[in-house]
DNA sequence: CTATTTGCCAAACGATCGTTTGGCTTGAGC
DNA sequence: GCTCAAGCCAAACGATCGTTTGGCAAATAG
């Protein structure tokens, strides 16, 4: 059976389906994104394949003709959340300027990247449940240089005098990151809350604090 | 067959088992124990009841002796989650006093009850999650009550003069018990930061902010 | 002592899971 | 027109799931 997706590079941001063809049917797309939102909605081993062909109008033995098994959506589901939001938001954390301004822009970006994709936020952290040690560490080393970023941050924020001194630079980014990392799971797509304000609250919250000076 | 537990009202905080018996084994606590740390580890779904049982050393066939079903377990690793921590943390909400000390307050308890109760706050959500919507009305009531004292602290907190008016209470609220219930997903139990540090860098991102003053 | 209940085992049930196989249909390339 | 691969269906596989049933041994009550 043809695999076009296991060895794609992780570098590029081609779809997965080596699709050059002209006119046909393609469906790789939409089952990333049944997929991703299907693990979101019911949990991975809640999904069936049964779930994810339905959803697609088709029978679920069809669906290996783009997968190798169950747990290689899982993989997919990661790298494309990976390559949608984390690997541009992470590129903020590289720039140069005042550490405050780019831990600003940091919190914004991230929270938007989490409030716009939910679904493949939400599939990303469930996928990071089920995936083997083997498989994971793919992912954890960009996820740990990107909170070892934040934290260099923070530290050289202190050292500029525009964050407090009195606080753990490590402990400080996991909360942040967790804060930020979790609010996929109360914000609603079609909410009250414009995204805009949700965005606002985070820094506020984040970093300004909520006691008025 | 018994079952002493669906019928066990929900304000008393006796074990669920009407274990008035001298010397006679009862391993509901042990049943209960090893749920929520099986659904907090690998999701419900992907806890069988052969997982659960296998921690006790008996069979699955044996739990039926203290269960209805699979589901069952689910209502009761809310209740004693529920028990165990949330009511005593609403509770706090009721006092008097500046409403920025009842906030510290409930910070500071809330995040030390995530933290030093892992399990079952990891089992609350992941029974919420699997909970058909009859059975998880049972706690939304209770869920949303404390959630709306602590949107009434802010506002009073802003009426005082302590918090700045520049935020929307609800958006607060959210934002701020989001961040409390997500500390159990990267807080490790013998990891290299104390519960106590974690609580006061909780406070310092929820309510002091990073910022230098 | 006997009678009854508790705690658990042993075995089986139907259902559903992920996965495999073989074949049909359609469209592109030569 | 022929060839070949893509895309999908249909059916089956063994494994495991939650659940039920019948029964045995020990402890309790009378």
């Amino acid at each position: 059976m043809r695999d076009p997706h296991i060895d794609q590079s992780a570098q590029t941001i081609d779809l997965p389906c080596g699709s050059a063809g002209k006119g046909r049917t393609d469906r790789w797309p939409e089952l990333l994104e049944a997929a991703a939102e299907l693990f979101a909605e019911k949990g991975y081993d809640g999904t069936s394949l049964r779930d994810i062909a339905d959803r697609l109008g088709m029978l679920k033995g069809s669906l290996y003709h783009y997968i190798s098994g169950k747990s290689d959506l899982l993989v997919h589901v990661m790298r494309e959340a990976h390559r949608r939001g984390l690997r541009s938001i992470a590129a903020l954390a590289r720039e140069e300027g005042p550490a405050i301004e780019r831990l600003e822009a940091i919190v914004v970006a991230h929270a938007r990247y989490v409030c716009t994709e939910r679904v493949f936020t939400a599939g990303f952290f469930e996928a990071r449940r089920h995936l083997p040690e083997a498989r994971a560490v793919e992912f954890a080393a960009d996820e740990r240089d990107y909170r070892l970023r934040v934290e260099a941050l923070i530290v050289r924020g202190q050292d500029e005098g525009a964050l407090r001194t009195d606080l753990d630079p490590k402990l400080t980014a996991l909360c942040l990151l967790g804060f930020l990392n979790s609010l996929h799971l109360w914000v609603r797509p079609n909410g009250v809350h414009s995204i805009r304000r949700i965005c606002d609250h985070a820094v506020m919250l984040g970093l300004d604090g909520l006691r008025r000076r």
